[in-house]
DNA sequence: CCATAATCATTGGTGCCTCCAACGATTCGC
DNA sequence: GCGAATCGTTGGAGGCACCAATGATTATGG
């Protein structure tokens, strides 16, 4: 969205899903920017971060991990092994599997990602005190908590 | 995003830039959902709303008070008057504008939005007191200020 | 007054993120 | 062993936001 100057501020501007949806589209803007400009974008972050975290899986197992569907994965791997900052190699032990791996400039671009997003994170709550930064951030985690329990997150029993 | 179920929580989870998003993704689907239950989207609701609130306009002005492109206007207009929630006709005083107003039927689809909205403001913040929810429209708000001052909104001076 | 600039509606495209359905291949569970 | 489940892949969808270019029209200023 460009800019909703001309004149008054519309009705629906101080509803909660509205102030918190805007406010996510300058948080997902500013982070789309720092990680294009090193040439890559959401999922390649999540992704980079997963493997590290958790080390070489499987496409399935690291679309669980990262939240991203197993649809998507193909693409985004496919973005990232194109740059070599990610491995793709059969698992001999099962022949279903890749597994993915993260390589040596998949974990410098991680570093360079990880910059821009702390940069981010102060860009985007840069107009509030330190107390405040925490209230928010104890706010959201208490709603994301709240309804990722309701709606997604299965959580299967076993495995 | 289905779940980031499978063990621990990633590293990027109390970001508060991924707080921000994923808490409004959320929103964002809870709103949809309450929208497209009456065959709506979000642009529909914002350009019912900004129609009942300033009048009848054209379309260009229109998109400048919904925040809407001007691009992506005419989809959306033609899909409301194909329901005939809205009506256009050219303006006889510039034969460049159409005036596009609002009619009862899509006054009426309004108030059917407007109560999906309030029921998803509830839901959204059922976990969080009324006084936590005030702080939290507060917080937002003030980012949310923010960042349009930095970014859109250049507020023609004239006009 | 006329040429240039600006505005309007429209088309068609891009990107990102999320999700769905279907497929063949493979492996697992009973 | 056989049906069920999993894995990778393809192709599609939808919502939101944005950009570039076009022809028509109107406004501006020299």
């Amino acid at each position: 969205m460009k800019s909703p100057s001309e004149e008054t501020p519309a009705r629906w501007e101080s509803l909660p899903s509205w102030l918190l949806t805007q406010t996510a589209n300058h948080a997902h803007r500013l982070v789309a920017e720092g990680f294009s400009s090193v040439g890559a974008r959401g999922y390649h972050y999540r992704l980079l971060a997963t493997l590290e975290q958790f080390g070489p899986a499987s496409q399935a197992a690291l679309g669980r991990r990262s939240g991203i569907h197993l649809s998507d994965m193909v693409a985004a791997i496919n973005e990232l092994a194109d740059r070599e900052l990610v491995e793709r190699a059969p698992d001999p032990a099962d022949r279903r599997r890749n597994i993915i791996s993260l390589t040596a400039a998949g974990k410098r671009q991680l570093r360079r990602l990880e910059k821009q997003l702390a940069d981010c994170q102060d860009d985007l709550l840069s107009p509030l005190s330190p107390e405040e930064r925490q209230r928010l951030t104890e706010l959201l985690s208490r709603l994301l908590d709240h309804h990722n329990r309701r709606t997604g997150t299965p959580e299967e029993p076993g495995r």
